[in-house]
RNA sequence: CGGGGAGUAGCGCAGCCUGGUAGCGCAUCUGUUUUGGGAACAGAGGGUCGCAGGUUCAAAUCCUGUCUCCCCGACCA
């Protein structure tokens, strides 16, 4: 992409209603735009970040084995008042009405309606396990939405709900969920913590929040601190296999969230030095709860003993656009963001410090033909400003690798690579450049 | 929902106390000179002062109501 083409409003100076990291530098960067209270357009650059976690997400949901599907935004009040929850949601639901005067909603969530399409064709034993999601926005009348897309009231999210015949069968869908959860936050440089949590109006006893560790996330955590560093399962774990063990390990250290913290374990379990308590912000929660849903609303199979039995189901959250913040929080300076590869709107950005200059002009263009012939996706600043504003707007959106293009070095036959994270600059031949650059993008599918 | 704060040009703000018909910085547009870390000079455009009432000869300014946004807390798949 040629920047002058491109849609990218940024800003020089800071909204004044932004206090934190991620939604200071998505305003910015020009990634959002607020509308109204945690309502916000995706500009192109955050749109394609989300669209880059989304796909991550969906790929470690297909791995796990789980089938993706989508389903409506607009629920009918019914399966609500079935499950009894129409009531209970209370002012956190958007509730509307049509022209016929039927009740709508805005689905905060979908338990409801999925296991509406359950027992509508699942009868039998033999059809089990189901593990189904979707990525759909939800909508969360929330008391006070705030630090931007992190708590937004319209926000995108993965959800996926498992149906088993039994408690034992719906502890292997939850397994499945765990790993594929560490796995998908690892890819996205994250380090998340699986954590025992409340289940809340989910209801059921089984339940892990992940949390990623910031210090402007929204919940106290107490864990273990072996837990922040331990690696993730790995993209070839058998999700046919017993996953029980690997499960295991990440959760005999305590971790959990203020809610559920209990000082007295806490101390007893953690060695002192090892006693670790911060704050961090949700990124998944899954569950285990059972019957609650089919019990409500009737859907059962019948089991190999010719009886009936209602479905033990389980659901598992990802906040797709929270997590656009959430990677933000993890990783930036006081530049601007630094993307991980995998979700970086662009691979390299290229910077031409002399528009107009033949040479400059002639290197660039061909550095960023051959870049995007090899998939890297580089951003191209073609545009007629000076050099800090060039070099500043380029830290500021964060892409991981900069290649800089100028008549200094064009001179000695050299462009300049600089890590974004790091900082470190190497001289290079064009064509060094760009062989560099497509080498770091050699593992990740842009 | 309780407490606090703020709505004035695209963004950041001053002006309000003590009413007199709107200003600064950045951004934008034009020109000239610049050009390797947010350039300089000259000129130009852009505002129903959130909205609705009221007081007054006169309201951004005073009064009443209302809407919106932000922060702290409570809340939170």
């Amino acid at each position: 992409m040629r920047l002058s083409r491109y849609f990218l409003p940024l800003l020089k100076e800071t909204p004044a209603s932004a206090e934190i990291a991620s939604h200071r530098y998505m305003l910015r960067a020009g990634m959002i735009k607020q509308h109204s209270a945690g309502i916000y357009s995706w500009l192109p650059l955050g749109f394609k970040v989300m669209r880059k976690i989304e796909q991550i997400v969906r790929e470690e949901q297909n791995r796990a084995g789980a089938i993706e599907m989508l389903m409506p935004t607009i629920q009918g009040a019914d399966l609500w008042q079935e499950s009894g929850r129409y009531d209970d949601y209370g002012k956190e639901m958007l509730r509307i009405t049509d022209r016929a005067g039927r009740e709508l909603l805005y689905g905060p969530t979908n338990e409801e309606m999925l296991t509406d399409v359950f027992r509508t064709f699942v009868r039998s034993y033999k059809e089990l396990p189901q593990l189904l999601y979707h990525i759909q926005w939800k909508f969360r009348d929330e008391v006070r939405p705030r630090f931007g897309v992190m708590r937004g009231r319209e926000f995108l999210m993965k959800d996926a709900y498992s149906f088993d015949i039994d408690m034992d069968a719906a502890v292997v869908s939850y397994n499945k969920m765990f790993i594929a959860y560490l796995n998908t936050f690892a890819r996205m440089g994250l380090k998340a913590v699986p954590m025992q949590a409340d289940t809340g109006p989910i209801g059921g006893d089984l339940s892990h929040e992940f949390l990623i560790l910031a210090d402007t996330g929204e919940s106290e955590v107490f864990c273990h601190a072996d837990l922040v560093d331990m690696p993730a399962p790995g993209l070839d774990v058998d999700f046919d296999g017993d996953l029980q063990s690997l499960v295991d390990e990440r959760t005999v250290l305590y971790a959990r969230t203020d809610e559920m913290h209990d000082a007295k374990a806490f101390e007893t379990q953690v060695p002192r030095s090892k006693r670790l308590s911060a704050r961090g912000i949700e990124v998944g929660h899954i569950f285990c709860f059972g019957d609650k849903y089919s019990k409500a609303m009737g859907a059962k199979v019948m089991g190999p003993d010719g009886k009936e039995h209602f479905a033990q189901m389980g659901s598992y959250g990802v906040g797709v656009s929270r997590l656009v913040g959430g990677i933000i929080e993890a990783s930036h300076d006081d530049a601007g963001i630094i993307w991980p590869k995998s979700v970086t709107p662009f691979g390299v950005g290229i910077i031409n410090l002399r528009v107009g200059d033949d040479e400059c002009d002639k290197v660039s263009e061909d550095i960023y033909n051959k870049l995007c012939a090899a998939g890297v996706d580089p951003l191209y600043d073609d545009k007629k400003d000076r050099g800090g504003v060039k070099f500043s707007r380029m830290d500021l959106i964060g892409l991981p690798y900069q290649i800089v293009v100028g008549p200094r070095g064009l001179k000695d036959g050299i462009v300049e690579i600089k890590d974004r994270k790091t900082g470190e600059r190497q001289n290079q031949s064009p064509e060094a450049a760009i062989a560099f650059i497509t080498a770091q993008y050699a593992d990740i599918s842009l």
